[in-house]
DNA sequence: ATGAAGCCTGACTGAGCGCTCAGTTAGGTT
DNA sequence: AACCTAACTGAGCGCTCAGTCAGGCTTCAT
């Protein structure tokens, strides 16, 4: 492996284990096995850096979610669902490190100013939200689901999904006994041979 | 208002702007108009300043709660539960500066080390749950709503409504239009005259 | 053998940081 | 008038940071 890629490598886990600012590139430089100079020769400053961290990040995810979409085969249906939803928390739990990243505020901050940065975080979120959209569409197809708006469903069942990884990861709460209420909850909104009545 | 008092509301604006460590004890001592060394007569170093802060903001959280619950007097059932989200997305407005401190790392990352900012964020996490949880026993008490435990249900349906303000801060998605999604949403996961059947 | 090119090094720089402290000020007490 | 104290000041200290630069290797065509 490339000096470069190993510098990647080392900054991936350093910047989101600790943060944009609070990394320094002397650190880094330490983490990787290089001299500090070695880092600028390959990246010209620390936030370009940082961008190419968020572009691998948005290339693996696209890569990893069309490779498990090719390779299974899915029964439209609520257990499409669940199996999207284990496979979200099994990335979250493979590519934890980033997904810390995207938990951090300071890819957003550089996204107001940078448009390249705000073009990779809308492809990263777009990502994960397909991968809900897809299971929906399915059992919508399939007649199994009320016939509204997908993109809108699987956006609120991503932030549902996506909040048990944060109150995970921020350790203020169990997580693992909300996942059944979460699956149930899917259930709930987007079955559709329900009469719902209003209180 | 006291020069210490004034000092905490600048902080509270500023760190919540820019983040623990990119906010400077400069420039606070500048925004508040104090010299730098009346910022550390008041409290003795940064943490111990952004500890005030959190304490402060749970102190408000708890206050402001208290105050809606005795002052309105809901009918339990659905419309409750909306009129409690909308007084969080409210509430999220009103203290925009303090919320976008819990969208940040830097609290959690001090809590790991530090237990009062642990039990902090705690309080803070309980209260905003507390909110969602009595309108959820408000209306399980009235037969509204499946016999679920309530503190389970309150947590997925804070975790939509936190996403929901999520989106919307960090200006990757229209949150607005999600919003009725989410009171769908939450109607299908509370509800208890429905059959669920699965697909 | 030579030199150009690409890769890499680490000592170095100046800016900015949190925090200190000797000293000033304002207001109350004796 | 003399004294005391709490509130406040801002220059400055020690240190860390992102980024620089002069120079040293290695490779390879000439």
């Amino acid at each position: 492996m490339s000096k470069k890629e190993d510098i990647l490598q080392a900054a991936t886990r350093l910047l989101a284990a600790k943060g944009y600012k609070e990394a320094s590139m002397a650190e880094l430089a330490k983490a990787t096995g290089v001299a500090q100079g070695t880092i600028f020769y390959h990246y010209n400053n620390k936030e370009e850096l940082f961008l190419s961290i968020l572009e691998k990040f948005k290339e693996d995810i696209v890569a990893e979610f069309t490779q498990y979409f090719q390779e299974h085969h899915f029964k439209p249906g609520l257990q499409m669902v669940e199996d999207v939803i284990s496979f979200y928390l099994y990335m979250a739990g493979k590519m934890e490190d980033r997904f810390l990243l995207l938990y951090r505020h300071d890819a957003y901050e550089l996204a107001h100013s940078n448009p390249t940065c705000h073009d990779h975080l809308e492809a990263i979120y777009d990502c994960l939200i397909d991968i809900f959209e897809q299971a929906i569409i399915s059992g919508q197809q399939a007649g199994f689901f009320r016939p509204a708006p997908a993109r809108r469903m699987a956006m609120v069942i991503f932030t549902m999904v996506d909040g048990l990884v944060r109150f995970n990861t921020y350790d203020i709460y169990d997580a693992g006994v909300l996942y059944d209420e979460v699956v149930h909850s899917c259930r709930a909104i987007l079955q559709n041979n329900t009469q719902l009545v209003r209180s």
